[in-house]
DNA sequence: ACGCACGTAAACAAGA
DNA sequence: GTCTTGTTTACGTGCG
């Protein structure tokens, strides 16, 4: 039985593309926090990226993030480089609708399947009853997300895309305090999971800036979409037809609507359990989301605008999270080379993955995931954004291809059961993949790198949308010309 | 009953 | 030698 949500009964911030380009600039000028203190006072509900900012942490200090400023970095600078560099990856990474629309309800335990349909209601066996998942309220309650999804967010959530397995830990730590007190063995699943899962990469470090023992692990882009599914299945939303809708365009993901606040959310309550819903048009308009509102019910940190920034110019300006060594995020980095090894059971091939990932585009066909990608490029270019129906259709027309993440690991890991393995290769028959282009970890010969591309193409919506945030932001701040020319940087990288 | 997705434990190797 | 990281195997659990 999934929460009722009660409807909203204070007002709505009035002047939809006035907000959103206030809360631009107020986020930008540091005067946000008192903005919205205003708003609370007026009891103005407010929209969801407006308020997170002020989502305190439990224990009230804020946590500085990792590395340090840049120095000699003029704020301003900061504050305009964070501005394109967060609206970009906000939008490549957080502001995927399909993303945005994940809750944390779900199963609970091992073994449990988070897979409720978007239009299902809630699995009865929620995380601390009947209460939707809580890390604030229910710290003790295990998380209703799979490690799979665990390290996706965590990943994601790093400016750099990239993650040290520590890193990794820390994250999960810092947002589900439950694993503060959970056996130590979550980390050997972890771990596990980066190494089975085909949908996380290593990356190749610097060596001259070495992060020390082991490797940063990404998101393989191409898998990119597999991981969004399952978040997406991880929990019930309750407004998951709202939300479910992918965009057809960058416009539709800029008109859609950002998520409603999760009952557990601190700012759910801070709202007096109003369930939020950001305007449509405040997306449009440029407004940031903050990534701690992308997951929501999970423990935010409070936002730092300086140290945001900080770590924004590091990504931008050096070409990466200084500390480790990124040249850009989502993985434009040569990954590292698996050493091809005698054959395993989940890497019988595994020189193909070897290699850069963007080389092995000879060996790629047309697995699943490859049309995944494909139609997904094709899926951004419609025009018609605003055709609802059109776009459900579109839905139903991707979810045949959905492969779930460890389908073929899973069935290939009880290798013991040869009966199992006959029926998975029979069924990946009958759906017309070939046996040797299982999208096996350390074993990828699906598709083209189109990754790269995917990266230009998501990079160019997103500094369109931002041609649009920085023209909103201009008429109110008068930085016409400034705005222009920092709008033209990122195009470099 | 079975297949699947997922979690967990454990063994092992390599490197810091 | 110890710890961390990474890989792999095996097995258990819950669900459809």
């Amino acid at each position: 039985m999934g929460p009722v949500m009660p409807p909203s009964k204070k007002p709505e911030v009035s002047g939809i593309s006035v907000a959103s380009a206030s809360m631009s600039h107020l986020y930008q000028t540091g005067s946000l926090s008192r903005a919205l203190q205003e708003a609370e006072e007026l009891d103005l509900v407010l929209p969801v990226h407006l308020a997170l900012p002020l989502a305190p942490l439990p224990g009230g200090a804020a946590k500085p993030e990792k590395g340090t400023a840049t120095p000699g970095m003029e704020d301003e600078e900061l504050t305009n480089l964070n501005w394109l560099h967060e609206s970009k990856n906000l939008l490549n990474s957080f502001g995927d609708p399909v993303l945005r629309s994940v809750s944390p309800v779900g199963g609970e335990g091992g073994g449990t399947r988070n897979g409720d349909p978007d239009d299902t209601p809630p699995s009865p066996s929620m995380v601390g009853g009947d209460l939707p998942y809580d890390a604030q309220r229910n710290p003790n309650c295990k998380p209703p997300y799979s490690f799979s999804c665990l390290i996706f967010m965590a990943i994601e959530d790093a400016p750099s895309k990239r993650l040290p397995v520590k890193e990794i830990y820390n994250w999960i730590l810092e947002h589900f305090p439950y694993f503060a007190n959970a056996p130590t063995g979550w980390k050997n699943s972890v771990r596990h999971n980066l190494s089975l899962n085909k949908c996380f990469k290593k990356v190749d470090k610097d060596r001259s800036q070495s992060i020390g023992k082991g490797s940063l692990w990404c998101v393989d882009p191409e898998y990119r979409q597999n991981l969004i599914q399952a978040l997406k299945k991880t929990p019930y939303h309750p407004h998951a037809q709202v939300f479910s809708t992918p965009p057809t365009s960058p416009q539709a993901y800029q008109s859609m609507s950002s998520p409603p606040i999760w009952p557990g959310s601190p700012f759910f309550r801070k709202n007096g359990g109003v369930l939020l819903q950001v305007p449509q048009g405040v997306i449009r308009n440029g407004a940031r989301m903050m990534s701690q509102g992308l997951y929501p019910g999970i423990r935010p940190l409070p936002i730092n605008p300086l140290e945001s920034r900080t770590a924004a110019v590091r990504s931008v300006l050096s070409g990466g999270y200084r500390k480790h060594s990124i040249s850009h995020p989502a993985c434009d980095s040569p990954l590292v080379s698996s050493d091809p090894k005698e054959d395993h059971t989940y890497s019988t091939n595994q020189s193909d993955d070897g290699s850069d990932y963007t080389s092995d585009s000879s060996l790629r066909s047309n697995g699943p995931v490859a049309r995944d990608v494909a139609n997904d490029s094709d899926f951004d270019d419609e025009d018609d954004e605003d055709d609802k129906s059109k776009i459900q259709l579109e839905i139903k027309k991707e979810e045949p291809r959905d492969w779930p993440i460890d389908t073929i690991d899973s069935a290939l890991s009880s290798q013991q059961h040869n009966k199992k393995r006959h029926h998975f290769l029979k069924a990946k028959q009958r759906m017309g993949v070939a046996s040797d282009t299982l999208p096996l970890k350390k074993r990828r010969t699906e598709k083209p790198p189109e990754s790269d591309d995917e990266e230009m193409k998501e990079a160019a919506g997103s500094l369109l949308h931002l041609a649009g945030v920085r023209a909103c932001l201009n008429n109110i701040t008068n930085r016409t010309a400034k705005g222009q020319k920092e709008q033209k940087e990122p195009t470099k990288n």
